[in-house]
RNA sequence: GCUGGCGUAGCUCAAUCGGUAGAGCACCUGCCUUGUAAGCAGGGGGUUAGGGGUUCGAGUCCCCUCGUCAGCUCCA
């Protein structure tokens, strides 16, 4: 362009970052660059200044810091070779290949010192252009080979550009974008976090590297604030609770299967009841189907080609002695004996599981398909709303299990919609007003819509995913809700929604989702007579709005941090007495109170009443209702409540029974969407 | 699955160089008769995840298996 001159956005922005010390960088015409080193500037172009608190800012700050550390990383430890080093959400990483192998917690206090010195050595950062050969005998001077690698990765027609820190001895360089702070002085507050290992390049069959995560903010201030939030999450994380609160349990003989105990089989249970009610009026039938098939089913419905990996696999002693005489059987042995032989792995499984005849069902959809097609079915009775509360079972990796979030045995709050193509628009409108009603009604205040659309592999006509992907679309804008798209993200089958759901800690985590399918009805070749009397191919919604009821508890659990709202909280009051002379009277509360359907229990043990307030409290009960001699005397209570964290004062019995019955209610829907 | 860490009483954790397995809480019994986050005393409770090895001797060192944690990969 010929009206571009060369120029510095400290020089362009001169009189703004004279009164504002926290701007650190710039975005012209949409791009990130450094505040001092120049750039092409094109006339009339949009510089806008990014400070340390934006989140650009915040990346370049961290990135910053991912230098430093590197930095700090060979000089304490010569011959570790550097690969990359992003920021990410939370702060950055750089991955290293350290000969002499993992790092320790000491490792990482030393990095931080020394990185500490090279913050307050104030080394300015200089970017600077080179060739493809230039940078390529540079690193190879330095025996950076994975600098090399990154080298060739780059587009020809890219620039390459370097980062120094430092001067002399003490200079530091990396091939990198940018942008970075003017000198490591800018980086105000850092921490390294942790350390683990990271295959390079993500490739598993590549050499593991050492990760040392860490993070850094514009100031020590948000930097406490978010090691505070940390913390926090700890404090609440549904593993620790579950064991305090006596929710759930694990075995080593169910590994990744949750046992729910009482307390938490009752929240779980609470939860599927909820929607189970709002299915009445939602206009869904429940069912119950088997939990083991025979694998012709799996053949059927394509999980025995493409999901065998994630499948539990079963038989029968029948089975077993029918093999004895199947002459294929003994053929297939003499194979295994062969391949073992030759060490193929993978075929051994093969013939093995080609002897398998039942599996555990890993979905729900598969068995709902050979409902809809148990008889004929007419268009007058679709769309049919199938919903399915039986458990599922799949088999997942050792490593990617995490306490309920990630188990191998769970169930869905799962429904099949089967309808004409031309109604979907409408099942897709009453399934989006339903979630966010149920999401209101259980206090997540934001959720965030994306729209997965079609993968490069994937079956069906283009005409299909048109009409799908234009159908979730407009709903949306119908809704006025906002969305992002998710390119290339839907399911070999059909697009879909993905929910990201934030929780009380503002973390985002995907729970329900609505998938759209024509892929099952082709296979199952469902039918349905539609008003012209011929034969009609239905489309199939895959729906849920907890998704798995193990992931939802999981995340419910941190969400209210184990204080449950009154109507699903196991315990909704515990009576103390004050003295052994009330425990006539405790009794008579409780069985008031059980009488009105509310779940209470009396402590009538021979604690005093302070370890028996704080015994209820730590159990998270809503309401310590106290009874003392006064109490006793009028027929009163005097309820301390566990939401308002007051002593509420003596009141009539019945006047507390009134106000625990209305909060034991479960809510109604938020008729309302909000994104 | 991979890399690394961890596994001691129901829970949270001690146990020096390889030398008699312990504490607090919880539980049981008794005493205390209690007024808004832990009253006192006593008692029971362990194949130190399981198996193998080294050693005069193993919770401790080595190997295998299982479980678990963090990360990576995966989540049709």
């Amino acid at each position: 362009m010929a009206d571009e001159k060369m120029a510095t956005v400290r020089d362009v922005l001169a009189a703004q970052i004279a009164n504002d010390p926290s701007i650190i960088g710039a975005k012209v015409d949409g791009r990130v660059v450094d505040v001092h080193t120049p750039f092409p500037l094109r006339e009339g172009a949009r510089v806008d200044p990014v400070r340390s608190s934006d989140q650009d800012g915040l990346r370049i700050i961290r990135h910053s810091t991912a230098h430093v550390m590197a930095d700090a990383v060979q000089r304490l430890f010569p011959g570790t070779k550097v690969t990359i080093g992003p920021a990410i959400a939370a702060g950055f990483y750089y991955d290293f290949d350290k000969p002499s192998g993992p790092f320790t917690d000491e490792d990482l206090a030393k990095i931080e010192s020394a990185m500490r010195e090279i913050i307050a050595a104030g080394r300015p950062f200089r970017r600077e252009l080179t060739s493809r050969d230039e940078a390529h005998a540079l690193f190879e001077r330095m025996g950076e080979s994975y600098k090399r690698e990154l080298i060739d990765a780059i587009p020809a027609n890219e620039a390459i550009s370097l980062y120094r820190h430092g001067s002399g001895d003490g200079e530091w360089v990396d091939l990198c974008e940018g942008p970075h702070v003017p000198s490591t002085s800018f980086l105000k507050a850092i921490k390294l976090v942790s350390v683990a290992g990271a295959y390079w390049r993500g490739d598993e069959r590549n050499p593991m590297l050492q990760r040392i995560y860490g993070t850094a903010f514009p100031s020590q201030k948000a930097l406490d604030a978010y090691l505070k939030q940390l913390e926090e999450a700890k404090a609440r994380d549904h593993r620790k609770l579950g064991k305090e609160l006596d929710l759930f349990m694990f075995h080593e003989y169910a590994p990744a299967m949750p046992f729910l105990l009482p307390k938490g089989a009752h929240v779980y249970n609470g939860l599927i009841e909820y929607v189970r009610d709002l299915y009445r009026t939602e206009g869904y039938e429940e069912v119950v189907t088997p939990q083991i098939f025979d694998k012709r089913l799996f053949e059927a419905s394509g999980h025995w080609a493409h999901y065998t990996d994630n499948m539990f696999f079963a038989t029968s002693q029948d089975r077993l002695e029918e093999l004895f005489t199947d002459e294929r059987f003994a053929s297939k042995l003499e194979k295994l004996l062969a391949a073992k032989k030759a060490g193929n792995v993978g075929e051994v499984s093969e013939i093995i599981k080609s002897v398998v005849d039942l599996a555990q069902k890993p979905m729900n959809c598969p068995s709902h398909c050979l409902m809809y097609k148990h008889r004929r079915r007419s268009y007058r009775e679709l769309p049919w709303r199938v919903a399915d509360f039986c458990r599922l079972h799949r088999y997942e990796r050792g490593g990617v299990v995490h306490g309920m979030a990630r188990v191998r045995s769970f169930a869905q709050d799962d429904a099949h919609i089967f309808c004409p193509p031309e109604k979907m628009g409408d099942e897709i409108d009453r399934f989006l007003k339903f979630f966010y009603g149920v999401y209101g009604a259980l206090g997540f205040k934001k959720i965030d819509i994306k729209l997965a659309t079609r993968p490069d592999e994937r079956i069906g006509t283009n005409e299909q995913w048109d009409m799908a992907e234009g159908a979730l679309e407009q709903v949306l804008r119908n809704q006025e809700l906002a969305f992002e798209f998710s390119p290339k993200e839907g399911a070999f089958y059909g697009p879909k929604y993905e929910f990201h759901v934030e929780d009380a800690l503002g973390r985002s985590w995907q729970l329900g989702t609505l998938q759209i399918d024509y892929g099952l009805p082709d296979r199952f070749e469902l039918e349905y007579t539609g008003a012209d009397g011929a034969a009609h191919r239905p489309v199939m919604l895959h729906r849920a709005i907890y998704g798995s009821l193990e992931r939802f508890f999981s995340v419910f659990i941190e969400h209210t941090a184990g204080a449950f709202p009154v109507w699903l909280a196991p315990e909704q009051a515990v009576v103390v007495t004050v003295s052994e002379r009330q425990t006539d009277y405790a009794h008579e509360v409780v069985a008031y109170l059980a009488g009105k359907g509310l779940r209470v229990r009396a402590d009538v043990g021979s604690d005093k009443l302070g370890a028996k307030i704080r015994n209820a409290r730590l159990g998270r009960v809503p309401y310590v209702v106290v009874v003392g001699d006064k109490e006793a005397a009028d027929r009163k209570v005097a309820p301390r409540s566990r939401d308002l964290d007051k002593d509420l004062g003596p009141m009539p019995l019945e006047d507390f029974a009134a106000r625990l019955s209305a909060e034991a209610t479960p809510p109604r829907l938020h008729a309302k969407a909000s994104s």
